[in-house]
DNA sequence: AATGAATGAGTCTTCATTCAT
DNA sequence: AATGAATGAAGACTCATTCAT
């Protein structure tokens, strides 16, 4: 137990210091030197816990993934499950705070275009690109008629990581992402609204 | 001029070369052998020409940029310049044929990534997103008050850069294009749908 | 003495797994690890009984050269001692069932190669060949004038190595070991068949 | 021509580098910058030319047979043909002066060894050593029947072999490759001798 | 103008050794 | 006594750049 904690704390720092690097200096620029220099450690660990530097990278989506997902769950288990509410939630976690910091936002980024030619990242991003449409498409549907909530869900995706874009990329991020969160949600709301106006009016 | 344009033929023949070791090989396994020899020159021609590979890269860059300026330009000359024209064809030159093909699609998100932490490329990357964002709130604005063209804008924008991502990772990418471009199409006339509805209805 | 006796018996466990590996992976891709691993110990272990690897491989070797003794001693106290069964003691304890395992004759061979550039092998080395000659040219010299033993045991030294070398490249090293004994000792008995039928003439 | 040229010459210098480099220091601590170093040019020349250190190694030993093929045939060509002239030419030429040099000797000894584990350098060996033994086994068939024939050409092989790799470990190699070929072409002529006996008493 | 041979700095990876436990 | 986590030096390989032709 203390040494596997050991061993799992080791990790997570080689992986915050991955990410670190990936924000800073780029995934071109990022070596096993500039990861192992931040997280304070010898550059031969790398290898020693995950393989090599593939396998830190790996690891370092799969962390990001499961930190979007946790934040979704956490969400949801405190909202009382209206579809309004649960789209509001899975905007907000794509959204949260640590989604935001520059941090995750570039790394983000990288592992996208990296992922293109990487079968291993691929299958990640894809199974996460699944997700999203599928939880939004899930709630768009207990309001609109299935070919509407399919088109509404993939809008609302399309919404979430363009602005997600832009945002890494402006020149004020925070403001972006702020505006971001709102202009997805007014979406949404925009597109339940119109379509309870159209229900009532039958 | 004869020489002039032997030269300039044989830099777009770089150029293209480029675009395609990055579709094939990504980015980060693109290099000036893999583009050399698609070009069917020798590598010492890239520094000849574009100073190094970087300027290579740039180059590559500018020049998608500019076709996509390009097919802006054109498609708004054959319209009558009703915003909802004008908006279309923004739409269409950003989902145009040239700009779905894995070719272009797979360098444009290579370069998205790469902007973040080369200043040349994130330079050229903001002008076109600014570029993109005004054409949008400009039309927009001819109907909608100021405050609602600016978001409607806002979150066209996402919207064409977010389906625009989820094209180029997606397993079934004509499919995905096509669908990104109607259902973005859709949102802005639903959007000026709404807005005349609210006008009309003062 | 327990404790002695339980740190030779580890000692000669990883001398065994040393020889193991060497035969499997060749001396180049024995390390450390694929030794201690084969002994089922820590790989710190080595260090702490043979100060290193380098003390680790020369113990491998004095183990081969003690064995190659120790055959052809309990050999020598089984027979009447004349030199024509003497010098078949030899060329057996040569040739015994351990030293053709695949095992010792992979691991003499990379011993060979390497002792070239080590002093400490090749001093082992060299002890050895000198030993095997000087016991051969004592049992020629009952038999045969002095120069005529020292050619005959410089001619069988080098075939006993000769075709022990050539048995461990074998593709079916069984039948070229056994080849081997046979024609060295045929060798043997016509060098002594020779000079017998030339004393007799005289 | 000039081309071609400039870069077999280059080639050739890379496997004397590679040569000197492993007589010198042996194979385990022969580098890529060890060989390029005493070839006088960069480290990157040796993954251009050969594709790797792998490939520069298989070359020096292909250059090893090469010359030793070529020693054979340049010998031949100056005999009558008959059979004890054309056995001591193998015999000469496996002590050639260039195979007792050292540099040759040694690099022999390292592929030996390292060709157990490697099967590139393994196909090479056994090459070589069916070649001698046929070309040995061919000209005893003219003289001695069948039986005989085999046995003293497996007989010679192995003396040769084993002459050679007690002359690389010999504190005196000189004498001891000179010895080597005096004793084997000895062995040759008393087994010719002793058949030619045989026969003629019948 | 154009080539491509040559360079060598930079990268990832391996592995013998060390040392706290 | 024994472990194995951690180190970091050394290795092979890659590749943008240079430059003589």
């Amino acid at each position: 137990m203390p040494k596997v904690g050991m061993k799992d704390t080791r990790k997570q720092q080689l992986i915050d210091a991955t990410m670190e690097s990936i924000a800073e200096l780029g995934m071109q620029n990022t070596t096993i030197v500039s990861i192992s220099k931040r997280a304070g450690m010898s550059s031969g660990i790398i290898s020693h816990y995950f393989g090599g530097k593939q396998g830190l990278i790996e690891a370092a989506l799969r962390y990001l993934l499961e930190q979007l997902g946790k934040e979704l769950r956490e969400r949801m288990a405190k909202t009382d499950g209206s579809p309004e509410q649960r789209l509001d939630c899975i905007v907000e976690a794509n959204f949260s705070e640590f989604q935001r910091s520059a941090l995750a936002a570039k790394t983000w980024l990288s592992f996208w275009s990296r992922s293109m030619h990487e079968p291993g990242l691929k299958r990640l991003q894809q199974i996460n690109n699944a997700r999203l449409y599928s939880n939004l498409r899930y709630s768009f549907a207990q309001v609109l008629p299935a070919g509407q909530a399919t088109e509404a869900a993939r809008q609302t995706a399309a919404m979430i990581d363009g602005f997600w874009l832009r945002s890494a990329l402006s020149l004020d991020p925070m403001e972006s992402f702020e505006a971001g969160e709102r202009l997805t949600k007014q979406f949404i709301h925009d597109t339940l609204a119109k379509a309870g106006a159209t229900n009532s009016a039958n």
